[in-house]
DNA sequence: TGTCCACAGGAAATACGGGGGT
DNA sequence: ACCCCCGTATTTCCTGTGGACA
């Protein structure tokens, strides 16, 4: 037995004890929360008045029901991580459990579109959801999936309240998924259906159909960013539940409050970033300082990237990778497609994988643009032709570790030399 | 002022692969 | 096992365009 290894693990564990930072992780992290521990969270937060303005206005909207009325739909408006669902959520059992007091029949369903998906996919999630059936990829027609969900409500009397989360996130046939649930469905259930359509695109309307816009009763409900003392308050929540007293420095809630305030008043980036800076602090053995809230910041961003790309396509990733080997070989200040096209053919050939047309190479340039992992732009050189214009401008340290985690997602590590 | 480059990006066509029905 | 239908991905086709240059 090594002796000198047990006992530097036995003082590193001593030190790790008497510096621990984090007392209870999971409150640093809705998801590993339990029920229970949710609601009485979220019940902490609203005691906190932090909400308080836009339940009411719920409350207001949702009496129709005792009255034996049908609401309208509610349109919600509010910045990702405004408390939307969380308050949204939080009402609707509220509201089920006074119903269930009144004997008034109601069923509410969450349906979140979080990531975007197209019509076929959000109403197969619906279905899934009410069970009116299973999961599928392809293969049955939509009108077979509204069918189903038809055939599932028909017969239920009550009110059906649907809480469309943000709801712009259809992709392609967006016009399709409203016609259904705002004309079609109400016409062919007796369930009294309340939608509840939440987003954070101001002008998300205008992009319905004007015969479904104008089918469209409503009102509205706007949240308003938090500010920083109200992000200071979910904070101090957390750090009472899921810190140590004592190890958090003076000013690192207010910073962290006020940097999430200045990134839309994002509570859920708030709490992320509590959560990443707390580990920082316990894996370097100090207490929570203004200067790992900062190393923090900056990883979680690093982190964004690297998930993103590794849950992409793989011809956006080959697209990529291409673009970084590509902007390391030219000797320019900028590149354009065809370059990069030349590159990811290069990448393509190496990987042994089938190069896509120039055609489908540019549109997932754009997407990358779009995502903000290379800035393009068009720009014409007169007789020259018009070309885009890419440009990779990404730290040195993440843009190398997006071309490690890609050729280590595709399995090539080996296969390719180092660019 | 008109020409013309070299690609952007929209629309339609086609390929692909899962899934139901028989 | 086979065929057909479907949504999605990709290709093919094609029109449009900003501005240097003649």
């Amino acid at each position: 037995m090594n002796t000198k290894l047990s006992q530097r693990i036995g003082h590193r564990l001593e030190a790790s004890d008497k510096q621990a930072v984090i007392k209870d992780r999971r409150f640093l992290d809705d998801e590993q929360l339990i029920y229970s521990e949710q609601v009485e969270l979220v019940e902490s937060i609203f005691n906190a008045k932090v909400r308080d303005a836009e339940i009411e206005e719920l409350i207001y909207h949702f009496t129709d029901i005792f009255r034996g009325h049908n609401p309208v739909h509610l349109i919600v408006w509010g910045m990702t991580g405004t408390g939307k669902t969380l308050t949204i959520q939080f009402f609707l059992t509220l509201l089920n459990e006074l119903c269930r007091r009144r004997g008034i029949d109601m069923w509410h369903e969450h349906l979140d579109l979080s990531t975007p998906r197209p019509c076929f996919r959000a109403l197969n999630d619906l279905a899934c959801q009410i069970k009116a059936s299973k999961r599928y990829k392809k293969g049955i027609s939509l009108e077979e999936m509204m069918y189903r969900i038809e055939d599932k409500l028909r017969d239920y009397e009550g009110h059906f309240v649907l809480f469309v989360d943000e709801c712009d996130h259809i992709r392609h046939d967006f016009d399709t998924f409203y016609t259904f649930l705002i004309r079609r469905l109400p016409q062919r259930i007796k369930a009294k259906l309340t939608l509840i359509l939440a987003s954070n695109k101001i002008d998300w309307p205008s992009q319905l159909d004007p015969r479904v816009k104008s089918f469209l009763r409503n009102n509205e409900l706007l949240f308003k960013p938090y500010n920083a003392e109200d992000l200071q308050h979910i904070l101090q929540i957390r750090v009472k539940r899921a810190l140590h007293p004592g190890t958090v420095k003076d000013g690192v809630i207010e910073k962290i409050a006020a940097m999430a305030c200045r990134e839309h008043g994002d509570a859920r980036k708030a709490v992320t970033l509590l959560s990443k800076s707390a580990d920082l602090a316990e894996k370097k053995g100090s207490k929570l300082t203004l200067q790992l809230v900062d190393q923090a910041a900056k990883e979680i961003e690093q982190d964004q990237y690297l998930l993103m790309i590794r849950t992409a396509p793989v011809h956006l990733q080959a697209t990529m990778a291409a673009i970084i080997v590509a902007w390391r070989n030219t000797k320019k200040s900028s590149m354009d497609t065809r370059q990069a096209y030349d590159s990811y053919r290069q990448f393509c050939s190496r990987a042994d994988m089938q190069p896509l047309t120039i055609r489908a190479f540019g549109d997932f340039v754009s997407e990358l643009d779009t995502y903000g992992f290379i800035r393009s732009r068009v720009l014409s050189r007169g007789r020259g032709g018009r070309s885009r214009d890419i440009v990779l401008e990404l730290p040195m340290e993440l843009e190398q570790r997006l071309y490690d985690t890609i050729l280590l997602n595709l399995g090539l590590q080996k296969k390719l030399p180092d660019a």
